[in-house]
DNA sequence: CCAAAAGTGTTCGCCGTACACCCATGA
DNA sequence: TCATGGGTGTACGGCGAACACTTTTGG
């Protein structure tokens, strides 16, 4: 007898419930902040906005419940993801007693798979035109943006939402579109390249500018050694 | 017909699941940050320690389940808690298969009522004498210390924690014992002064000194109106 | 009168912030 | 040659950090 069975009928007086995984995915594109957002095609709530979800299966945990739903819609693994908080008013989903629980993922937008994209009816959308959500899916939204917000400044997400290699100019303006904001641009090279994390590379991207724009690569390797002495990472915003 | 039956056909496919909630409970006391934990004499892991516990209901939500725990075990309403994390791997709980959302709490340890605690055989460890807890539990509890040192810097919980009247020298050794770090008195009394949210009370304590010191209170309005104005909070530690 | 805790100001260095001009090149 | 975006350095002010002595009073 298993140890799973030996306690079971302590657990049986009380209620179960659906436990739903909603993902609020971003992008970076055009200079723009954006969500992938279903134009559902599905009951319930047919037509309407939502986020990409699904439900939990019995035998995956919460993180692997967010992965694959996020593996379903993109294509994408080993995505830079985080829990972000679990959703229980009792009425929040119309169509039955469901607690969700909110994943946030950064993805560089140019490699997802857009043929799944397409097939799932997903569209991304700027966060500065966003469409009404279902349920509570906006008030989501409003803690993911919160939170990448607050990550941003302290830890090197943003290269999650770039190419492997990108431009000083295309990270700053990443910056610029989390926080809102304009940024000035020597105060904004030297605090990041100060950090001692980025790789310059010899290669110039030349679509945006006469000149060319070096290209330039987060070394994980790098901030990883830094962390360890005891470095945070930090961009005064 | 309510709305709440017309989708249910589509959710039936899916697994229920156990939702449990945990609360890790904070008190200060004789100069050290503590936190309340069971002894259980209940099954399962009967006799081991655990935090404080159950299990979500039909009708509330996870906050209002949260609130009522902790008002079960403690007596007490209107405290300050937050939800910290979902937990939810596959095997966390070997009696079953159980998702539990980790809340954490501040309370004034003077104000709870002991009958209570004493009932649910709970005790205050401090946080340097934990003892081996059951499941994922002291997992918790690193996330909620870590939860607590990031918002005391930022954000006034730490008098969540206190009296309504405290001295100074209380409240320094609370963030001491929050982050485990001697301050300096100097530095301390002008930062936290200088913010203009604490009231100087006519009265002094005279228990742990002959010359005495001043209570002071926390002005919950003023710290609003600061807000207001754009005001962060902000312990330098 | 003395031990023990409360209370009080100043100096220094660094970091965040403001700010303006030259460079390279494709059209 | 000129328009466009890329790239660079310096000066100032404010804040966090370090630091030592006086005051009060119960025993």
């Amino acid at each position: 007898m298993t140890p799973r069975k030996s306690h079971v009928e302590l657990y049986k007086k009380h209620h179960k419930h659906f436990i739903a995984i909603d993902c609020i995915i971003f992008g970076f594109d055009e200079g723009e902040l954006k969500l992938l957002l279903i134009k559902r095609n599905f009951e319930p709530a047919k037509g309407q906005w939502s986020l990409m979800g699904g439900f939990l299966d019995e035998n995956e945990s919460l993180d692997e419940a967010g992965y694959r739903i996020l593996y379903n819609l993109t294509g994408l693994k080993d995505i830079y993801m985080s829990q972000l908080h679990s959703h229980g008013e009792v009425n929040r989903d119309p169509g039955a007693r469901v607690i969700s629980i909110s994943y946030f993922a950064l993805i560089n937008i140019q490699n997802h798979d857009e043929e799944l994209v397409k097939e799932n009816d997903a569209h991304w959308r700027p966060i500065s035109k966003i469409p009404p959500l279902i349920f509570d899916h906006r008030h989501m939204v409003d803690l993911a943006l919160e939170q990448l917000r607050k990550e941003a400044k302290i830890k090197p997400v943003g290269f999650e939402l770039l190419p492997s290699k990108f431009t000083l100019p295309q990270l700053q303006s990443l910056y610029e579109a989390i926080y809102s904001k304009t940024l000035d641009k020597r105060n904004f090279r030297k605090n990041i390249l100060s950090m001692g994390m980025l790789e310059k590379l010899d290669e110039k991207e030349k679509e945006n500018s006469k000149k060319g724009a070096f290209y330039y690569r987060f070394n994980e390797d790098k901030y990883k050694e830094l962390t360890a002495r005891g470095f945070y990472f930090n961009i005064a915003i």
